[in-house]
DNA sequence: AATCAATTAATGAAATTATGTATATGTATT
DNA sequence: AATACATATACATAATTTCATTAATTGATT
């Protein structure tokens, strides 16, 4: 067992697939492009985005051929509130979007023991 | 090669890493308690630790035996700056203190290819 | 010197990751 | 329907990391 979250931070723990995830803000990319932006080869490189798939950190879209890309960008503000709790309890630390999740109990697993 | 906030990601990806962290919010505790608090055996716990201490994620005080353990809060909002940066654009859901570190540059490294 | 809390070292088994090659799938083009 | 292209999956194997134990070490206290 290991927590979905936990599953997360792993998936973006990891130099190459970090870069993905640079190489992503901002924008989409197909595979062919983020090949392009990383060097990884291609049949190394489908497996980590498939990483990032599982992990919900990435989203995909098909255009014809191509496969774009995208950045979850719900799912990077959820993982921000969770590290938020283990910041300064400081309430000017904690960002607005993040109070909403506290609220909505997103980030509710990390107070359980 | 891995960067030091990917070290840090890695540190805390990690299920009973992840549980001595949570064991830590709000209160300072030594090992034994810790120790009482997550199951872990003394030897492996003691690593564990040691891999949180060497990402910083943790900080340390000594008390004559005992040695005391607590979040180094600080690294967290940065940590969470790092991630607000996957997050969405729309400039609520950028925390003050996040924006702090923005300008002030801790997290300007994802920021670059 | 004896004891206690914690860390470090050392070991071997088990699991994960990386890499390369080959194959398969889905879509588009002819 | 055959071919080509972009991407994904499957496999195999080498390399690395992780995990759990046991043992030894350090630092502080009595």
């Amino acid at each position: 067992m290991s927590g979905a979250p936990i599953d997360s931070f792993k998936a973006l723990a990891h130099p190459t697939r970090f870069a993905v995830l640079q190489s992503l803000i901002g924008k989409e990319r197909n595979v062919g492009e983020i090949e392009e932006a990383t060097g990884i080869a291609q049949p190394g490189l489908s497996q980590q985005l498939a990483v990032l798939r599982n992990s919900r950190l990435v989203t995909t879209r098909r255009d014809a051929k191509l496969v774009y890309y995208s950045l979850n960008t719900e799912l990077f503000v959820d993982l921000a509130a969770i590290l938020a709790q283990f910041g300064p309890v400081d309430d000017a630390n904690i960002p607005p979007a993040v109070k909403r999740r506290f609220t909505t109990g997103v980030a509710t697993f990390a107070r359980m023991g």
